[in-house]
DNA sequence: CTTAGTGCAAACCGTTTGCAAATGC
DNA sequence: GCATTTGCAAACGGTTTGCACTAAG
């Protein structure tokens, strides 16, 4: 019931894509405007398959593929980004109204930290103009363990210090 | 028969191997050796099917399974370092004395170019440290049209507009 | 009523794994 | 001889595609 209520009060991003689609002269349709509207409350970064379930909650009929090929028209509108994860897997974030930014991930619990740096993204600049190359998008990733994990890390070694002293 | 030749001229890489496989209690064997001697006559990038390809011809026995297992123990021991490709697939690159640098991807002809960038990399120094990250390892990836497709790109359009011309 | 979209199942593709036989040590 | 490695075939996992059916414009 508040489905309808909610999908009234129509975003901005819900324009963005109708507008899109009109253009493109693809078609309207219920899933893709549900797909949109759950992939617009979500925060962060969800993977196809994470939206997936999200979307069969509110409806189960609602197939894969049909999340994939949306994902890709949201992307293509410039209301999502696509961002390789650490283990191959694509997830999506917002784009639209978000500032460019780059990740940190965390490889040990996936965790993912934004950052943005305009001195980095002006010497970019400079090499793609070095080499006459015309740059349509990058992808900055730092691997490594978060703070949370490096804590966690040296809590299980001081209990794995205590076991052995324990033990002998 | 020059294979056995080459090998007996040992380069340092064989040796750096070799010390790994025993420091691990690994196995030597012929494969492993055939495996790493191919990739080092390789240059800028392969993928484990450019290798597997390449190995064949000298012995077409090896198998898909050793080249990627081979590859990853290159990997371990610094001998080799994996790039993501921009399709998904992974591409291997000589690790070994060559100095650390980044990559611009054609996304049109899949030609890489390497860049290092001093700045860069301090910047991100920075960032990792404002985190309270651990940095393992970064991927930064620039994708664009290359200036020779880009080049491409006019000459074609230039064919375009004389048919044009010519039909109308 | 024409064209595009949907859901399903099957295909895909690079990579990984289970296994029996072969090999290093 | 014991453990590791090999090559094969089959599995995997995320994504894509072919197709008959349904729905949008």
């Amino acid at each position: 019931m508040y489905n309808v209520i909610h999908t009234m009060m129509e975003r901005e991003e819900t324009r963005i894509f109708h507008d899109y689609l009109k253009r493109t002269r693809l078609k309207h349709t219920a899933q893709r405007d549900l797909i949109l509207d759950v992939f617009l409350d979500t925060e962060d970064h969800v993977s196809s398959e994470d939206l997936y379930h999200l979307v069969k909650v509110k409806d189960p009929t609602v197939g894969f593929t049909t999340i994939y090929r949306t994902l890709k028209l949201l992307v293509e509108c410039g209301l999502a980004r696509e961002l390789e994860f650490h283990d191959g897997r694509m997830l999506y974030e917002h784009e639209y109204k978000h500032t460019h930014h780059d990740h940190l991930i965390c490889t040990q619990c996936g965790r993912l930290i934004e950052f943005y740096d305009e001195q980095i993204e002006s010497l970019q600049d400079d090499i793609v103009r070095r080499y006459g190359f015309k740059s349509l998008r990058h992808s900055h990733r730092i691997f490594g363990i978060c703070a949370e994990c490096q804590q966690a890390e040296k809590d299980a070694e001081k209990v794995g210090h205590h076991a052995v002293a324990l033990t002998n």
